[in-house]
DNA sequence: TAGTGGTCTAGACCACTAT
DNA sequence: TAGTGGTCTAGACCACTAG
C-alpha cells in the first residue's frame, strides 16, 4: 500500500478504499470486485490482507462473496417489513408467517418448501437460553419443553425459532421433524391454553455457530432477535419464544398513525 | 487436530470444541481461555487457525478478546431494556436517553460524559442513507439537513444517531460538535414543528467501518437499528431518524399488559 | 520485562462454479 | 479446464497490558 501505517492497520485502510470506490460508483451495485489476486497485485499487499479487508465489508453487508464466482457489490437492502400492531393483544401478530407472502423478493422463488418446519425438540438443560426461558416463565427447567423450528420462504431459511412451554411431554407428532404449519397455535392447542401477548422485545446478536448453520449465513451475521412471553388471559406465563431473523432480510415495523 | 477434514473446516471444529467446553463449564463465565499459543499447541494447529476460531466466538458474543490481556468467556448478556409504549404517540418515547439512567451497568461508571453529543452535520449527498431519508420524507436530498450524534453513558458510546429534517440551514449552535442535550426536541424547536410518531422499525445490521469507529466496537458487530419517521400533527413527515445501538448492550421492550 | 493478542507476508493446496 | 474464493501452515514483527 505504499504509505506507512498511520496506526490504522493496512487491511482496514484497504477496506476503506474499497468502500470509497463503491460509494463513488466505481463499483456500482451488482458489479463484481476485482478478484483477490488482482486486488493483491494492485495494492501490493498479501492476498490474506485483501481477504481480511473484504471480509469486513461482507460483515457490514456492503458486498456479497460468492465462492468460485467472485465478490459483488450488494444492491440497497430490500427487507421484508413485518407489521406489528401496537394495539393488538391477541394471537401472535407480527409473525414472520403473516409477512412473508407479501415479500418483494427479487428472486423468483416458488417452491413447495415454504412454511415452518420443526428441526428438533432438544432436552431443556441448563444452557443459558434454557435458564433464561425458565426465568421468564417462572418455572424450573425440569418443567419445560422446548421445540426448535425454521421458517422457510422463497427456498431459503428465513427465521430460526425456539419455543419453551411449561408443559410436558409434548405430543410426539408436534415435535417430530416435519412441517406442522404454524407452531404457536399448535402449541396453544397442545397445552390447552389461550395465548395473548405479555411482552415482546427486539434485539440484535451475531449468529452463533448453530444459528448460522440453520439460517445458511456466516457465523457472526447480524441477526434480529424478537423474543417475548405470551400468557393466558389470567396472566399466567405460558410461552417463551425467541426468533432469530437475518437482519439484512427483514425488519419489524410499528405504525402509530391510522390510515 | 489429528483427524481428517470431514468437510467441516478445522477452525470451525475448533470453535465448536471451545463452545462445548464453555457450555460444559470447563471455562466458566469470566474465565480466561488458554492463550493462542497454548491452544495452538494443544490442538496441534497453527495460531492463525486458532485465531479464526476464536474470532467466530467473539462475533457470536461468546467470548470477549482483550488485547494484551487474554480472551474471556462472556457472562450472560446484561442488556439495557428500553421501554416502548405501544400506545403513546407523542414525543420520542423509547429513546435511549429515557432508559439509560436505569441501566444495571456492572461497571461503576459515573462520569461527566453522559449525554448526547453532536459529532457532525455532514452534507446530504446521494449516499444510500441520504437517499433513503429523502424517500421517507418525500423530499429531494437538496432540501434536507442532517445531524449525526453519539449518545454516551457510563463512559462508553452506546448509540450512534443520524437525523434528517426537511429544513435548512440548521442553526449553527445546534450543529456544532458539543453536547446540546437531547437532539429530538432541539430539532423540533429549531424547525418550529410539533413531532409525533408516524412509524418506527427495528432491524439488525453489522457495524460498518464508520459506526464501528463511533461505537468503539469491531466492524461487523451486530447492531440493533431503530429507525422511523416522525411527523407534524397534520401528517407531514418532519424527521427521519436512524439509531444504531450495540446489540449486546440494549434491547427494546414492548409491554402489552397493564400493571 | 514477559506475555498477550494484532498484523502481515509467502506459499501451498483445496473446493467450488462456470464454460 | 481456468478462475474464483476457502483453508492452512510457518514464521516474523508489532502494540498493548500487567507486574
Amino acid at each position: 500500500m505504499a504509505t506507512n501505517p498511520p496506526s490504522t492497520p493496512l487491511y482496514r485502510r484497504l477496506a476503506l478504499q474499497l468502500q470509497e470506490r463503491i460509494d463513488a460508483g466505481a463499483y456500482p451495485a451488482g458489479a463484481r470486485l476485482p478478484s483477490e489476486p488482482e486486488l493483491s497485485a494492485e495494492f501490493g499487499v498479501n492476498r490474506l490482507t485483501v481477504r481480511q479487508a473484504v471480509a469486513e465489508l461482507e460483515r457490514a453487508a456492503v458486498v456479497e462473496i460468492r465462492r468460485g464466482v467472485g465478490t459483488f457489490v450488494r444492491p440497497p437492502a430490500v427487507r421484508i417489513s413485518i407489521a406489528v400492531d401496537p394495539r393488538s393483544q391477541r394471537v401472535d401478530l407480527g409473525s414472520v408467517h403473516a409477512a412473508l407472502p407479501d415479500a418483494a423478493g427479487g428472486a423468483s422463488g416458488g417452491h413447495g418448501e415454504d412454511g415452518e418446519f420443526v428441526v428438533g425438540a432438544p432436552p431443556v438443560t441448563g444452557s443459558a437460553e434454557d435458564a433464561e426461558a425458565a426465568r421468564q416463565l417462572g418455572r424450573t427447567t425440569a418443567e419445560l419443553s422446548r421445540v426448535d423450528s425454521v421458517i422457510r420462504h422463497a427456498g431459503r431459511p428465513q427465521a430460526a425459532c425456539s419455543y419453551w412451554v411449561p408443559y410436558r411431554p409434548l405430543p410426539a407428532e408436534l415435535v417430530r421433524p416435519g412441517h406442522p404449519g404454524n407452531l404457536v397455535p399448535a402449541l396453544a392447542r397442545a397445552t390447552g391454553v389461550e395465548l395473548e401477548y405479555d411482552w415482546r422485545a427486539f434485539g440484535a446478536v451475531g449468529a452463533d455457530l448453530a444459528d448460522a448453520e440453520l439460517l445458511g449465513v456466516p457465523p457472526g451475521t447480524a441477526l434480529l432477535v424478537r423474543e417475548g412471553v405470551s400468557c393466558t388471559p389470567d396472566g399466567t406465563p405460558a410461552l417463551y419464544v425467541r426468533r432469530r431473523i437475518d437482519g439484512s432480510r427483514a425488519r419489524f415495523v410499528l405504525r402509530f398513525r391510522e390510515s
